[in-house]
DNA sequence: CAAATACATGAACATATCCTCAGGTTTTTG
DNA sequence: CAAAAACCTGAGGATATGTTCATGTATTTG
């Protein structure tokens, strides 16, 4: 099966011909080849967005070890405790953390155990 | 031992007291918790950020099954050759892609498996 | 109860990001 | 060789992001 141009799709002016291996028939059941849909990519692209910022990171490589309360964490990171809240609002909106009050604190702590593998999976991909 | 505050870090006014965990003998072999290096959090940070991104996140989806030259990736995304290619100069920064020169076109594949295992991990987290 | 501590939040500003547009190079084709 | 195809690239503009600053809420303490 060829892929059939899509029409205006502002693909330059003057439409251009390469169907190369769209027509291949190998690769899979059906041989056709579907790119992840745009509502999914746009979800997993968010959740690696969280991922993708230094100081969430050193969060992240500390809640892996034990609980933190916000100000902990504001003081080994050498940072203001409002951006430290401003992230984990963050973390919290992204489901990588959960916490509980006790008195007037907050202790963070990682939601699963899936982020800290993920983390450690890059972590020791990028020791190289 | 406790952590000393670092006096001058814009840490609010007034300093502030809440040494609560940092004391902490637990954890670990000297008792230490040690958040991830400036330095490598960085690099981290950029790793993910690659991944943070919907056309990106498409474009692996379809270099995972096979190779493809540009213009195919362009009209399977509906997106423009140079948006493509934007993007793909990003993948290969990050060393995520390789490619061959075949004639006037250029066909890419991912580096190695290594994008993928983490690209389907995370697909299947995200599947709930 | 008043002051202080711990944390959260909205506005604002500086920076980064992604696409478009207008060119550029290289290779093929007529 | 000239035109076209395939791809690359820099500048520019709209949008997103992270921190600071100022303020607000809740809990504890004197």
């Amino acid at each position: 099966m060829i892929f059939k141009r899509v029409s205006n799709v502002a693909n330059s002016p003057t439409d251009k011909i390469c169907e190369t291996k769209c027509s291949d028939p190998h690769s899979g059941a059906a041989g056709q080849v579907v790119p992840l849909a745009m509502g999914k990519a746009q979800k997993m692209g968010e959740f690696f967005n969280v991922l993708s910022d230094p100081t969430r990171l050193r969060l992240i490589s500390l809640l892996a070890e034990e609980e933190f309360c916000v100000c902990d964490l504001a003081i080994q990171l050498e940072m203001t405790d409002s951006a430290i809240s401003h992230q984990l609002r963050a973390l919290r909106a992204a489901r990588l953390v959960s916490y509980r009050k006790l008195g007037r604190q907050v202790f963070y702590r990682l939601h699963d155990q899936h982020v800290v593998d993920l983390y450690r999976t890059v972590h020791e991909h990028l020791e190289e």
